[in-house]
DNA sequence: AACATGACATAAG
DNA sequence: CCTTATGCCATGT
């Protein structure tokens, strides 16, 4: 059996509509260990049906370099979609960043 | 058990 | 702004 990954998604699955969040945060919040458990969560799990992913991005705003779908353009398309601005691959955390809440 | 790798974070050059 | 290097911890070989 592999580790229980279920409550990441379920805190990236509570990210308002417009708004994004860090793994690191993610990784606080749910007190992990490492950040590292937070991106291998949603790398196993590339359900962006039942978990957005494309609304967690790294601490200085970048995008997954190595996006598991259509690459980094479809992520951003789909930031941008939802209304979160954009600057070259990179997201203003400072209006939309989202902050999960504390258990 | 040992080594290598990874959707990270932070610091340093 | 970029690349390295280190810490971190679960996975795969």
């Amino acid at each position: 059996m592999v580790t229980d990954y279920a409550p990441i998604y379920a805190l990236v699955q509570q990210i308002p509509k417009g708004k994004v969040t860090t793994y690191g945060r993610i990784a606080v919040c749910l007190n992990l260990a490492s950040p590292r458990m937070v991106g291998r969560a949603l790398h196993l799990n590339p359900d962006s049906e039942g978990t957005p992913c494309h609304r967690v991005v790294a601490s200085n705003g970048r995008l997954a370099p190595s996006y598991a779908f259509g690459g980094l353009g479809e992520q951003a398309r789909k930031l941008a979609a939802e209304g979160v601005q954009i600057k070259q691959n990179r997201v203003i955390l400072r209006n939309h960043l989202w902050e999960p809440g504390l258990l």
